[in-house]
RNA sequence: GCUCGUGUGGUGUAGCCAGGUCCAUCAUUGCGGGUUUUCAUCCCGUCGACCCGGGUUCGAAUCCCGGCACGAGCACCA
């Protein structure tokens, strides 16, 4: 018994809570190669950077590498934006830390796609089919086969040639994998590899590749190829793509290769937002809605990193959803409190002074000095001359109180313009506590904020400061923001 | 319609494969409190869940059967 069940025996250790992700199937250090392969018809959405996040968090467990690639086989419907390659590239980097291992792009690859359909083609294992995808999806749905399923290669072959040679308009022919068509799954009957485009109505954006091309490979062929070519080890990619997985395992059991390990996520939804379509994105920045892809309002990379979120808050924050298949909706709260954590401690503190209110003092009290930062000394101090004796509050404070204490300063008294200071000018009485500028060293300065897909801006006085643009600092007692530029702060979020 | 997948508190998530240690983890949100010369940070407390119905078992969130609900694919998009 002992050599045939030891299970039996001993009593099996429950498994430990998980934290973190969890194993990758058959996985070994240093031997794991992961790939995130966008479609650059835009700048990366927030959706995207799951895929980055769970990657290159594998990447990094199992010392592997990365490989970026570009889908960007759709010059038409889908067309990739030339700029977007550069930007997807900073934006990896940005999010994951470091460059990817590898960086690919699929329009520079048609001549070994081309190499795999003619094999396809000459082993009988694929066909070109000159059905309307009308007349097809009936064939498929009734399980028979299509009369260009009997040709043979050499038949095919000069299809395919001539195909290449520009003979074909769009929708004209289309070179199948020839699966099965009793197949349970509908999905994978005899699916589509490579078809026609129309590149001279419809040119590839990148100079390079324009019009030179009619053929093209479809997702599930280019991909498939190229996982394989490049060794690609584990796959993760949305239920989505299921379909995808089975399509592409009968045309490795073709090829006599091993699909990588594959996993998959659910779908994702921001209650604030919705989904994450890039196509959807671009149609609405292009018609004027929104003035870019990094618009705070939008779903993307750029729009969230601009918005003062950082990389690290959107790294824990997809790292926590994990990867479960479930199709979950998450509230952008949950980004946010995970972007708090990420940035309080380092965030220098400034006062901002929401429609300001000016009140004199009764007296002089000279030049104020206090921390940068409550808990984080590094931050220094920061001092505050008071020649001119005059100073702002918040218009809202001013009204619903009359005693208060100034935030670092003393106890006080308001009357008309004018600030007496209390008996218990150190603070002995619970008063309410604000916060204050002098105007020796405020400045004019617009507050901005994103609230229900518009963007809105509150005027007010700002501490002067010399933190770069793109700084995030802690308003006291409204939130934190980024630095936009001299006299432009933006708020990240409402607490 | 066919095929595939998923169902744990308000929202996510762990546990499920190898049934007991689970009156179910952690986080977030809400509420309450503490620290703090910020309505911030930090800390503490508290509310709150195993889709339904059967079955197997001494014992089921975990295994089996049957429902139900939701999602995705069936594109010459990715």
């Amino acid at each position: 018994m002992e050599s045939e069940a030891p299970h039996l025996l001993e009593a099996r250790e429950k498994q430990e809570r998980r934290s973190g992700l969890p194993d990758l199937p058959n996985a070994t250090k240093g031997n794991v190669v992961l790939r995130f392969a966008p479609n650059p018809n835009g700048p990366l959405s927030v959706g995207h950077a799951r895929g980055l996040v769970i990657n290159s968090t594998y990447r990094d467990m199992y010392e592997g590498e990365l490989i970026l690639r570009f889908d960007d086989t759709d010059t038409s419907i889908k067309p990739p934006l030339l700029e977007a390659y550069a930007q997807i590239e900073q934006e990896t980097h940005w999010l994951t830390g470091k460059a990817p291992e590898r960086v690919i792009l699929a329009s520079d690859r048609m001549e070994v796609y081309y190499e795999y359909a003619e094999q396809l083609l000459h082993e009988g294992f694929g066909y070109v089919c000159s059905c309307s995808a009308e007349t097809f999806k009936e064939y498929r749905i009734e399980k028979q086969s299509c009369p260009c399923r009997s040709r043979l290669p050499d038949e095919n072959l000069d299809y395919w040639h001539k195909m290449l040679n520009g003979g074909f308009q769009p929708g004209d022919v289309v070179v199948r994998v020839k699966t099965d068509m009793a197949l349970k799954n509908p999905a994978l009957r005899d699916w589509p590899a490579l078809r026609i485009q129309d590149t001279e109505a419809h040119p590839h954006p990148r100079p390079e590749i324009g019009s030179k091309y009619k053929v093209w490979p479809l997702l599930d062929f280019q991909s498939a190829i190229e996982d394989h070519l490049q060794g690609v080890t584990h796959i993760i990619r949305g239920k989505d793509l299921m379909d995808s997985t089975r399509k592409q395992t009968i045309l490795y059991e073709h090829f006599g290769w091993t699909y990588p390990e594959t996993l998959y996520w659910g779908r994702v939804k921001i209650h604030e937002w919705g989904g994450f379509s890039t196509s959807a994105i671009r149609a609405s920045i292009e018609e004027g809605r929104y003035s870019s892809w990094d618009d705070v309002r939008l779903p993307t990379i750029s729009g969230i990193k601009n918005r003062g979120i950082t990389a690290e808050a959107l790294r824990l924050f997809w790292l926590e959803l994990g990867i479960t298949q479930k199709d979950i909706s998450v509230p952008l709260a949950t980004l946010f409190s995970h972007n708090t954590k990420s940035v309080d401690f380092s965030a220098p503190r400034l006062t901002f002074v929401r429609s300001p209110i000016q009140f004199s003092f009764s007296e002089d009290i000279g030049t104020l000095e206090f921390p940068r930062h409550p808990n984080n000394k590094q931050l220094g101090t920061r001092s505050w001359p008071m020649d001119k004796k005059c100073i702002y509050i918040e218009k809202e404070d001013a009204e619903k109180n009359s005693k208060m204490r100034l935030k670092e300063c003393a106890d006080i008294e308001i009357s008309n313009t004018t600030i007496h200071f209390l008996e218990s000018r150190h603070g002995d009485e619970k008063l309410p506590i604000i916060h204050w500028l002098p105007e020796d060293v405020s400045q004019n300065c617009t507050l901005q904020y994103s609230k229900d897909d518009e963007i809105h801006t509150i005027d007010g006085m700002v501490e002067r400061h010399n933190f770069s643009a793109g700084t995030i600092v802690q308003l006291e007692r409204i939130g934190y923001a980024k630095v936009v530029d001299e006299s432009t702060l933006f708020l990240s979020y409402e607490d």
